[in-house]
DNA sequence: TATAGAGTATGACGTAACGTGAGAGTCAAT
DNA sequence: ATTGACTCTCACGTTACGTCATACTCTATA
């Protein structure tokens, strides 16, 4: 197939085919005599992985390492690309559902809190593309997020509540008995999915502070949110 | 509430915050003596406004004028919003099943199309922003968008199949019986929400072709179909 | 009250992912 | 042989910020 035809199946541009072709993101399988790009059903598939990874968001950069990564498995990628876009689907609905939300209010009929005006924005954006990043990239922070990563809909809101009720804890002793509990619902949670020793829990809770992606996150849920789970987590794991 | 906070709360950068403050996207209510920004909550709701608008893929200059012009309303355009994130999600389930049939097809069980392979890209991913350009940009092309714009996923399928039936009688004589029966139902169909005279039904029709933006997504179902539509939908209006 | 630490301000240059011509060659159909 | 639709390669322009650098402000604490 030749730029145009590729250009009007995607629904991207020629330019933008040639530009992914000068940055050796997508170089066409072969090339007629006159210098026309001719891509292959191969190079149509690459061009799929592409656009799903450009539609969640990653640089082209990225793109492209991916892509060369000699431990990239194209069906890993799929998978991971689908859990992203549940993730951006359900993300969707939450906006959705603070518009509804928007316009009630804005007839009367309730009001909002600040926060609750930018449910969907925030924090949610972003993790997976991180979670991807840290998968192929920092090999070190790999594991706790690829099982993050992993979790479903229901799980994530079994972790959103978990995280409030911490963030709720917070200002107490990491060592009192409420946050110990809380904590346990932690560790008991992500064992469901990630089968973590004490130490590697304990260690879990040194990255939430050391690791500022996952500070940052963290601490969306309560300033100062880290820091307490990182202690409360060395303590439960030094008394179990 | 100060650049951090707002930061914070919405999960926008400062530097992103001082760049709308330059370009006089959403300017502070107040200063304080030292030039800090504080914003009020009525900046958070338009902050909101830009975030919708952006994560459809409006452009900031774009999203500027609708919050400028005298027409915009800000419920109105929260209901607007509120399709397009609809429509997105749309999108994305289609992709998400795009991805299954990969998944399915990587694994042996079964082939794709091309075509197949990038549903969800395409087209899909742009009629929104362009009707919100009409509505409040162009007001020619206004109407009939609006109308297109309301369409619910089930419509909207229908419309895809009132599309395909027609895209397969293209090449017939336009004042052949089966493409009078066709564009009676896409007649019938519009009237479900439009409203049109067959005047308007004919203008329509002469606009699928004038516009470009409408030719190319019609074209997409089939090449020529814009212009069969065309003659269809006036010797339609002309014999009823 | 001095000082550190966190927050903020204004430049100003850098970057990513194309858009947008300009000028010229290529190809298929008439 | 010519036309119209495609294609190519420069090359500069644009959008939406990121990223320092440098300097001021504010608040909590020694």
């Amino acid at each position: 197939m030749k730029v145009k035809e590729v250009a009007d199946l995607t629904g991207v541009s020629v330019r933008t085919l040639h530009h992914y072709d000068e940055i050796g993101l997508l170089v066409p399988d072969n090339v007629t005599e006159a210098g026309y790009r001719v891509y292959s059903d191969e190079n149509l598939t690459t061009l799929q992985q592409i656009l799903f990874f450009r539609e969640i968001g990653f640089p082209l950069k990225k793109i492209k390492e991916l892509l060369e990564s000699p431990s990239f498995n194209r069906l890993e990628a799929f998978e991971l690309q689908r859990d992203m876009l549940v993730a951006k689907r359900q993300q969707l609905g939450t906006m959705i559902e603070t518009i509804d939300k928007t316009l009630r209010s804005e007839r009367g009929e309730m009001t909002m809190t600040n926060e609750e005006k930018f449910k969907g924005f925030d924090f949610s954006s972003n993790p997976y593309e991180q979670e991807a990043r840290d998968r192929w990239g920092d090999e070190a922070v790999d594991k706790a997020n690829k099982n993050v990563a992993k979790f479903g809909k229901e799980t994530q809101e079994d972790m959103n509540r978990i995280y409030y009720n911490l963030a709720e804890l917070r200002h107490t002793d990491p060592a009192a008995a409420e946050a110990q509990a809380a904590i346990g619902e932690w560790y008991t949670f992500l064992n469901k999915i990630g089968d973590y020793s004490l130490e590697a829990f304990a260690g879990l809770g040194e990255m939430y502070v050391a690791d500022e992606r996952f500070t940052k996150n963290i601490d969306k849920f309560g300033d100062g949110l880290a820091v307490f789970m990182r202690d409360a987590m060395k303590f439960f794991a030094e008394r179990n």
